[in-house]
Parts: C-alpha cells; sequence; structure tokens
DNA sequence: TGCCAGGCCGGGT
DNA sequence: ACCCGGCATGGC
C-alpha cells in the first residue's frame, strides 16, 4: 500500500479509537508556546503546573515573562523540570516575540511559514519539534510535529528507520499527506495519546492496542 | 525504587 | 555530520 493511503488508514483508526483530542491544551497561543517550551521532556501533567503556576501570578504573556526576575520564574516553573533551562527558553521566546511583533502573535500569523520555522529554531532553546508545535498549534501553520512517540511507533511499524533524523520523519508525513492543518493537528495529538497508552519505552503493552493487527 | 515523560544545547569526535 | 552527557521534577 502507499505510504499516504496507509497514513491515513491508520488516522481513522486512531479518531475511530480515540475520537477527537481537542488540542494544543491551551487558551492562547502565547500559552501554546510556554506549553510547548516546558512540556520538552517532561510530562504534560508536570509542564501543567508550571503554567497553572504562573497564570496565578497573572504572568503569562510576553512582556510579564520579559520582565519578571529570572530567580522568580524558575520558582513557578520547577514542578516542569529543567527549570534553570526552561526559565531561559522562555525568557529567550519572549523576547523574540517582543522584537517581531511587539508581542503581538496575531500579526507573525500572517507570515510565511518556511521563513518563520527558521526564525524560532534561531531562538535558543527552540528546537525543531518545539518549531513545529508552535508553528502547528499557536500559529495555526501546517507543520507535521515528530516526537520521540511518533518515531518509536511508526519506526515500530516498519515504515520509517528507528534511527531516522527528525527532518526524514518530518517529511516522510509532510509529503504523503494532504497538507492540512486540521489533519497534522488531530494526527499528532492521537499519535501522542496512543503512545502514552500502549507505546510506552521499555513495555510492549500490545493489549488493547487499536494498531495492533495492520 | 528506578525508569520515564509530547527535547535541546554545547562540546567533542 | 553525528554522538553524548547534562539538565530535574513528579508519577507510577
Amino acid at each position: 500500500m502507499k505510504n499516504g493511503k496507509k497514513l491515513l488508514t491508520i488516522y481513522k483508526r486512531l479518531y475511530r479509537h480515540f475520537g477527537p483530542r481537542g488540542w494544543w491544551p491551551g487558551r492562547t497561543p502565547f500559552e501554546v508556546m510556554v506549553g510547548a517550551v516546558l512540556t520538552q521532556n517532561a510530562a504534560w501533567g508536570n509542564a501543567e503546573k508550571a503554567i497553572l503556576n504562573i497564570k496565578r501570578e497573572r504572568a503569562l504573556s510576553p512582556k510579564k515573562i520579559h520582565r519578571m526576575p529570572i530567580r522568580r520564574l524558575k520558582r513557578l516553573i520547577r514542578p516542569s523540570g529543567f527549570f534553570n533551562e526552561k526559565a531561559k527558553k522562555l525568557k529567550n521566546l519572549a523576547d523574540f516575540l517582543l522584537e517581531s511583533c511587539n508581542g503581538r502573535i496575531k500579526s507573525l500569523k500572517k507570515e510565511n511559514s518556511g521563513v518563520l520555522r527558521n526564525r524560532l529554531l534561531g531562538v535558543n532553546g527552540i528546537g525543531p519539534e518545539t518549531a513545529d508545535s508552535i508553528l502547528l498549534y499557536a500559529l495555526e501553520k501546517p507543520a507535521f510535529v515528530v516526537d520521540a512517540y511518533t518515531k518509536r511507533i511508526f519506526s515500530r511499524h516498519r515504515m520509517i528507520k528507528k534511527d531516522a533524523a527528525y527532518g526524514e520523519v518530518r517529511d516522510f508525513f509532510m509529503s504523503s499527506l494532504p497538507r492540512r492543518r486540521a489533519l497534522y493537528n488531530e494526527y499528532h495529538a492521537l499519535i501522542v495519546e496512543l503512545g502514552k497508552r500502549y507505546c510506552k519505552k521499555t513495555k510492549p503493552l500490545c493489549n488493547g492496542c487499536p494498531l495492533r493487527n495492520l
């Protein structure tokens, strides 16, 4: 079967099994961006705690993060782990937004997504996955997000190499699937759901997996 | 009680 | 162009 068709078959199966995920969990584009940084190699629940701490202080805006003493920011985001690193990363993100669009994210959405992607990658702390998450879920661009679950699941199903680079996997999905933001949005969210339940790093857990027999 | 979670960076080959 | 150690908390 052709790659695109197979990917769509898998997508439909996941969608039927789990239903719409309603991603990203976050009310504003900036909240999405902050979440994308804070969840780096951390459980989402921990990133969420950190976001709630920032919200409690009414500090969830580029300007507030920019002005906040870094010590205080570190304290607020402590539950997300790597808080020394992530505090700097949030500062860099806020600085980037302030200088590129004066904190008005709406105006960023009008820009070319390829250019935007490179500019995001230029921010220290934003790598390929975080950049694509921001493009897709905050700026509403058709960028496919590849994460550890994506590689694990699709290499176990022998559709990609186990050690494939980020860009290879991204290209595989984007060249095989129709370039639709809504599809990329739901697909990545479904992959994460599947991964959390049935594709942990060590445990096989094939029982009940909707992709058990493909 | 270790192992893992929606990675990324910097320094080294 | 890879490869690897470091970064840190909370849940199971």
